[in-house]
RNA sequence: GGGCGCUUAGCUCAGUUGGUUAGAGCGCAGCCUUCACACGGCUGAGGUCGGAGGUUCGAGUCCUCUAGCGCCCA
């Protein structure tokens, strides 16, 4: 701490700057007013990369509820931001928006009540009825996204209110979208020069597919849940005559999609079979017996139907035995037409599989299931009584039917050629806690295909692409249009190819656009490019990235994070960040997992509201990182309380400082203030030291300790000799010590409480306190104590003796003390000695008596009562 | 099936590299209107650290096995 400042200016208007009696009332709305009118928050934009701590700030789904959840992971992040802000680092943190994909396309058609449908022509003035009708109206793509662009800025608002609410400290002015113009720039120039490098690939091929939402999901999208289902035994007879072969299926309304049976290779029941035939029953194709060792001899009967595409494993067989392709499930779940005896569709009696299939077609899988099972008992194939079962089944993370699989042409970026790399740079990677690194390399080392990018959706980044149409008609896929660079962002739904004109789209010897936009997380994974300004600022690039700190919670490790590692292994060749911070999830009070459907989610502004929001980022930071928390609207009320404290201990500690806004501790010369000072060190060395590894709950932990402390035995002990005159050296000494300690813990406590202390500091400092220097040991290292007993230690122990004899007896504090003895040892009857007067004072005690004794003991005589 | 985390007072949780009688807050009980604070203060009663075994002079804190809860991956 600077020394001797004394400012005849500050003298005389520091103490009337306290209020009489401080409240917590006003302080949100005048210190956010006043950070944002003051640039608090601001970006140094000039500063050199060694200089910048910047954030990759997680983006929050807009269309999703505001929830708790949001304020505790935000809040840990700012108490990190504001650290590193206090230590001289100029901080990058702005705040992103999640806005496109399929969460805000729900929204909208619920709350409009309408359903995009893209051959529908713009309709420049329409308006969505005042109350969303119970049949969606049909509206054009344009239309469509003009209401998620509306519905979005809303709903950003309702953010962005909440997080100045909270006093997260980030700039405003570098907020950013991922719908946005910067961020379309952005994910379409990294598309192309992933296009260019070779890293993605347009491919026909098999794809999960969601038959309610109708587009194709990525692998990071799935999830398996426990379902129903049952085997059904099917008998195919022979082609040879010599009798049938008895599969079991969970399936059997792909019947009419197999193209082989497949049985291990070392299973002796079927190895005399394999290179034979069988014939598919109802419908009569012939397929072959193959044997695979993905097939399991312990699952059903041992041999299994191979269909176009039952489930990932008949993908590699498909692949990997170069089998025929027998479609029947269209792209809404739903089975299509087909015509037997022709193309794959080859049947011994064309006319029969025909009749037996009209049964089926136009039937959900669902129904055509039920259909099947009936025509092959009739048929006499379907043998014995189907054995129920549970079975994991993929689903799409957001959807509600399983997912089928379905051919259909796909963007994709090469990320299993890529393994090794991305482990090796999850090892690189510092994880706060360090064992979330398990979760990203158990994700990666079980990849299994690359990612899709494809999405056949709406508001979302198109792919800025169009195709040459022949003269024939047909798509050239292979060589697509390319808009220049300068140009981007487009939309090749509406922007034209140079060298075409538009009304040449769609026809022969004209274009096509390409229908679909990216997937979510290939727009949001290059959140860092995006906010730090890679595809139009590159200066403002070199100084923020590769970011120090993403922090995010642990469910989107195989999404969000994955994928932004992805991308700037392969635009940068290195991690986007040295730091990843998992912060973990928001229980409900009873530790259940909050969810909508449950109706368990806590809205965080009633809380702020009754309660302050100090107190409920208090309750965020004392959730240990990564670590699962319950909402407890008890530890918001202490946090609410530990904020009135400091109100009330600053006003006392201040209050006789006759206006030194930074007194000179050489001062403090009181024994019993070193020993405070001294203590007080040991906590900033924790406190930093716990910070500089993310640990902020345990940073929050220690300063507070301290400061309850502080405040129920030093304040207590010094209060008397606080107010002494001024030309009492004790007196300022205590004086000088209780402003040096209370400038250390408000900035202890800034990066927690920011309204708080920054009403304090403004009390009697010039400037934010969420500039002030970061307190260091150095500053506190002059009343460093060489090994001798803590007077503050020993005085605060007999003064709680004391406490407990009144109160034993019943009396009030203020009672008298006739003779107080305490029988200790020389080395702590020394350290008492010290603070003999402290102690008398705040005891109310009239005789001390000190005794050399072996075994230490307090007696204390009440004098008689009044 | 593989992996990770958690299990410490009625509740919510600390307990950093193993070291004197295991800590905090809430809740509970009692006392005190004290000149920073009744949106307060003081004091107190409550655990032998999920279970079993082991290493060690010494283990909540390390090792093995085991139970329950939660999660990740396949």
């Amino acid at each position: 701490m600077n020394s001797s400042q004394t400012s005849a200016d500050a003298a005389s208007s520091a103490p009337s700057r306290i209020p009489e009696r401080p409240s917590l009332d006003g302080l949100e709305e005048r210190w956010t007013e006043a950070w944002e009118e003051h640039g608090t928050y601001r970006f140094d934009r000039s500063a050199a990369r060694p200089d910048v701590f910047s954030i990759d700030t997680p983006p929050p789904t807009v269309s999703g509820s505001l929830h708790i959840g949001h304020v505790f992971s935000y809040t840990h992040t700012d108490t990190i931001a504001r650290f590193q802000r206090m230590r001289g680092k100029r901080v990058f943190y702005p705040m992103g928006f999640d806005d496109n994909g399929l969460p805000t396309e729900r929204r909208v058609q619920m709350f409009y009540g309408v359903r995009c449908d893209p051959s529908l022509p713009y309709e420049p003035n329409f308006e969505p009825p005042a109350t969303p009708p119970k049949d969606p109206i049909a509206v054009s793509r344009p239309n469509f996204v003009e209401l998620c662009l509306t519905l979005t800025e809303e709903d950003e608002k309702a953010f962005e209110t909440l997080w100045r609410r909270l006093g997260l400290s980030v700039d405003w002015r570098l907020a950013y979208t991922t719908i946005g113009e910067r961020a379309r720039r952005t994910s379409q120039r990294s598309f192309l020069d992933l296009l260019a490098a070779g890293h993605v690939y347009q491919r026909e091929a098999p794809t999960l597919w969601d038959v309610d939402f109708r587009t194709a999901v990525s692998q990071a999208e799935l999830e398996d849940r426990e379902q129903p289902g049952a085997y059904h035994r099917i008998a195919f007879d022979r082609v040879d005559g010599n009798g049938a072969v008895e599969i079991e299926t969970t399936r059997p309304e792909l019947l009419a999609a197999c193209v082989a049976l497949v049985a291990h290779p070392d299973d002796a029941r079927y190895q005399p079979l394999f290179g034979s035939d069988v014939l598919t029953p109802l419908f009569g194709a012939r397929v072959p017996v193959v044997a695979h060792e993905l097939a399991d001899p312990e699952k059903g009967s041992g041999i299994a139907m191979i269909c176009t595409f039952g489930d990932t494993t008949d993908v590699i067989w498909w692949r990997e035995l170069d089998l025929p392709t027998r479609t029947i499930v269209g792209r809404d779940g739903r089975l299509e037409p087909v015509h037997w005896g022709e193309g794959e569709f080859s049947s011994t009696d064309p006319g029969r599989a025909g009749a037996n299939y009209a049964e089926l077609v136009g039937k959900s899988v669902k129904a055509a299931q039920r259909r099947i099972i009936e025509l092959l008992a009739a048929d006499g194939a379907l043998l014995g009584e189907a054995r129920a079962i549970t079975h994991q089944v993929k689903f799409y993370e957001r959807g509600e039917r399983p997912l089928e699989i379905v051919s259909s042409r796909q963007w994709f970026v090469a990320t299993l050629p890529l393994r090794d790399k991305l482990l090796e740079r999850g090892e690189e990677l510092a994880w706060h806690p360090s064992y979330m690194a398990h979760r990203y390399r158990s994700w990666v080392e079980g990849l299994n295909s690359d990612w899709n990018i494809s999405r056949q959706r709406f508001f979302g980044v198109p792919f800025p692409l169009w195709y040459p149409i022949g003269e024939d008609g047909s798509v050239n896929f292979a060589q697509p249009l390319a808009p220049e660079p300068e140009h981007l962002p487009i939309d090749p739904s509406t922007d034209t190819p140079s060298g075409y004109e538009e009304s040449q789209r769609n026809l022969p010897g004209g274009f096509l656009g390409d229908p679909d936009v990216m997937d979510t997380w290939a727009t949001s994974s290059l959140t860092p490019q995006i906010a730090g300004g890679w595809a139009d600022d590159p200066d403002l690039f070199a100084r923020v990235f590769p970011m120090d700190l993403r922090p995010q919670a642990h469910e989107i490790i195989r999404t969000w994070l994955f994928s932004t590692i992805v991308r700037a292994e392969l635009a940068h060749g290195t991690l986007p960040w040295a730091n990843a911070a998992i912060s973990g999830w928001v229980l409900d009070p009873d530790r259940k997992k909050m969810a909508k459907s449950k109706g368990n989610v806590v809205t965080p502004l009633p809380l702020i509201e009754s309660h302050g929001a100090d107190a409920l980022r208090y309750w965020a930071a004392n959730g240990r990182p990564g670590t699962d928390t319950a909402v407890d609207e008890g530890q918001v009320k202490i946090g609410r309380r530990l904020a009135i404290k400091v109100l009330n201990a600053s006003r006392f500690a201040l209050s006789r400082l006759a206006g030194q806004a930074v007194p000179d501790s050489a001062a403090i010369v009181a024994p019993i203030d070193r020993a405070m000072i001294a203590r007080l060190a040991t906590v900033v060395a924790d406190a930093t030291a716990a910070l500089e590894e993310y640990d902020y709950a345990r940073a929050l932990e220690r300063t507070e300790t301290f400061f309850w402390a502080f405040c129920d035995d030093y304040l207590e002990l010094v209060k008397t000799r606080a107010y002494g005159a001024d030309d009492d050296r004790d007196a300022i000494s205590a004086r000088t010590a209780l402003a040096v300690a209370l400038s250390t813990q408000l900035r202890l406590f800034a990066p927690f409480l920011p309204f708080v202390t920054e009403e304090v500091w403004s009390w009697w400092q010039e400037g934010s306190v969420h500039h002030a220097p970061w307190p260091v040991t150095e500053e506190l290292a002059f009343a460093e104590q060489a090994g001798a007993a803590d007077v503050l230690e020993v005085a605060a122990g007999v003064l709680g003796a004391v406490r407990r004899e009144k109160t034993n007896a019943k009396r009030s504090m203020r009672a008298k003390v006739a003779r107080l003895e305490v029988r200790d040892s020389p080395e702590r009857l020394g350290a008492l000695a010290a603070a003999r007067r402290d102690l008398c004072d705040a005891g109310g005690v009239d005789e001390l008596v000190l005794t050399e004794c072996a075994e230490p003991e307090v007696l204390v005589e009440l004098a008689a009562e009044e």
